[in-house]
DNA sequence: GCCGTTTTCGGCCCGACTGTTTTCAGTCG
């Protein structure tokens, strides 16, 4: 978890140089060490003791300096010098949509605003219009850039969560007398956000867990502490609640701590009607006698009930269907066979080779992995002779590879403000996977936007819609468009909806998937990965699927290749073939 | 600040989009 402190050590400096209007190319390269350290599989710290830094990629000697000062003491020279000459709240408004370094030192410089606050009260009152190329329109649109930026404050995108969790589960239970620790709440229930971290520990000696606590790697401050719980904030920002719990009513405090809200009170009104009291500590009955607790499976069983997964714990019918006997079995990670969306160093925002891709892919247990390079409309993206020279380079490699796993040919196309795709139809039909996405001209109105899809996807040659709402979790609202609409040409023409596993990302959301599969249209999980590193985000799409409701059968990628194939090449109307849904098996 | 077999200085990715402008600056990806 510390690679992820000197990652935002190293942009922390690339902001204020770019407020101090330093050079654009120093700040590129704090940024360009950023991200090799983000992407980098071993511990910095680990590279930092043997003196390796300076042998990463953009990691030059005064980097390497900064980053071995800042392991050493938790901060560095250079960061404090430039802290000293830019307010704190400065590079706060960079994280305003629309607002970069040029905008930020021009109000701070002639408006005086070192504040998000201060920025929406000049926004409001039409003092920011004074400024130069400064109109009512750019006015506009930050004060409610502002109200998205305060409405995700405070919540962190769960992969930012989830590997500080994990870490610090590991080391409650190495504490002795810890029988169990997981972590409980909205991370259990794998929300896409989460506000904090709750985690539940099992022992009979609360107060050596409660001291042990704040000691932990990580922990920068102790917000509370009493005899069986504790509150610490991490150095990130992240509040992490423990709760140490008797074994006897660990599995009852699991499922209370777990919620959601919604599900508590469903499950507890449930208990009610059959006389029976649930709470944190058990399920009691009618004269107070303890009925189950240890375990969570015991809680739904003395409701009669079976175990529900956490993700399906939102209160949305979850009951009522493990009451009928019709929970879904859930999809898993492992039944994730192939990666449908994966960029090579072929596209200008990705960086690694086919090799590296294949490596990593062959470490997951991935059986296939399409390789889905940008069309010509994104920066150096590929025109049909790039195209067919990338098609040949996969197949070589391909080769190589003897299916271990196994490379097909594809593309990232983009759909054009017109609905027609990035590259010419026929060239598009060699592929073996199409993914086509929107890319530009977010702010068309909805009846234009879904046009815009329904026309892509009656091409015949595409075989999933890549990241279908466009939204970025916390930073980007979904473009408007109607959901139903595309469901239903998607059925229609065969064509998946992707869950682009993304963590920023997450697209399809939970209940988008949950509507896909009543209706009848299959998904495909993919990782959208820009390099090998990101191969592992495809848990996050499975843990959204999950929380649709999906299970392996939805999801056209946990297919064996030839059946998978199979399916692409009916879903598509190439020459001399006459599809129908039907016959594709996509109909509901 | 980093890099390099055209190397110790001079170059570093760039196009789309938007809102502000009458030719372009700033942001984003």
């Amino acid at each position: 978890m510390e690679n992820a402190e000197v990652v935002a050590m190293l942009g922390e400096i690339a902001d204020l140089l770019e407020l101090k209007e330093e050079s654009p190319f120093k700040v590129r390269a704090y940024r360009r060490a950023a991200q090799v350290v983000d992407t980098l599989p071993v511990p910095v710290s680990e590279l930092g003791q043997r003196g390796e830094l300076g042998g990463l990629p953009g990691v030059g000697p005064h980097t390497a300096a900064r980053i071995a000062q800042f392991l050493e003491t938790g901060t560095c020279d250079e960061l404090e010098r430039l802290r000293g000459q830019v307010p704190s709240g400065v590079s706060e408004l960079l994280r305003v949509e629309g607002v970069g370094p040029k905008t930020a030192a021009l109000v701070w410089k002639e408006l005086d605003i070192t504040s998000v606050d201060a920025l929406e009260e000049a926004a409001r009152s039409g003092e920011l219009i004074q400024l130069p190329r400064m109109g009512p329109k750019r006015a506009k649109a930050i004060a409610s850039a502002v109200g998205r930026y305060r409405a995700r404050l405070g919540r962190v995108p769960l992969h930012r969560a989830l590997p500080y969790a994990e870490a610090l589960v590991a080391r409650l239970r190495e504490i002795p007398g810890v029988t169990q620790a997981l972590a409980a709440g909205s991370l259990r229930r794998r929300m896409e956000t989460v506000g904090d971290v709750d985690l539940l520990v099992a022992s009979t000696e609360p107060e050596k867990v409660v001291r042990a606590f704040p000691n932990l790697p990580g922990v920068a401050s102790l917000l509370a502490r009493g005899p069986t719980r504790s509150s610490v904030r991490l150095r990130t920002g992240l509040q992490v609640d423990l709760r140490v719990i008797p074994p006897e009513s660990f599995g009852a405090a699991l499922h209370y701590f777990t919620g959601s809200k919604a599900h508590n009170i469903a499950l507890r009104t449930r208990a009610v009607r059959r006389g029976l009291k649930v709470s944190e500590y058990g399920v009691f009955d009618a004269k107070g006698r303890r009925v189950a607790g240890e375990r969570e499976e015991d809680v739904f069983r003395a409701v009669g009930l079976p175990w529900i997964p956490p993700e399906l714990r939102e209160g949305l019918g979850e009951l009522e269907a493990a009451e009928a006997g019709r929970l879904p079995e859930l999809i898993e990670e492992e039944d994730m066979r192939g990666d449908l969306h994966v960029h090579s160093e072929a596209s200008s925002d990705a960086s690694s080779s086919l090799e590296e891709l294949a490596a990593a892919a062959r470490k997951l247990g991935r059986r296939y992995v399409a390789i889905t390079d940008h069309s010509r409309s994104r920066p150096q993206g590929l025109d049909e002779a790039r195209l067919r020279a990338h098609v040949r380079h996969i197949r070589r490699v391909d080769r190589g590879l003897h299916g271990r796993p196994h490379l097909l040919t594809g593309l990232e196309v983009d759909i054009l403000a017109d609905g027609a795709l990035d590259l010419d139809e026929e060239v598009l039909a060699e592929l073996d996977c199409v993914v086509a996405s929107v890319h530009s001209r977010f702010n068309m109105d909805a009846e234009e936007m879904t046009e815009r899809i329904v026309h892509a996807l009656r091409s015949g040659v595409v075989h999933v819609l890549g990241h279908p709402s466009g939204r970025l979790i916390g930073s980007r609202d979904p473009y408007p468009f109607d959901l139903e609409r595309v469901l239903e040409v998607a059925r229609e023409e065969g064509v998946a909806l992707e869950v682009n596993a993304q963590p920023e990302r997450l697209d399809l959301t939970d209940q988008a998937c949950r509507l896909a599969k009543e209706v009848g249209v299959k998904l495909m999980i993919s990782s959208d990965a820009h390099n090998a590193r990101h191969l592992e985000n495809l848990r996050y799409g499975v843990w959204v699927a999950r929380r649709g409701w999906v299970e392996a059968r939805d999801v056209l990628n946990t297919l064996p290749l030839s059946e998978f194939r199979r399916r692409l090449r009916r879903a598509r109307r190439v020459p001399g073939y006459t599809w129908t849904g039907e016959e594709a098996g996509l109909s509901p």
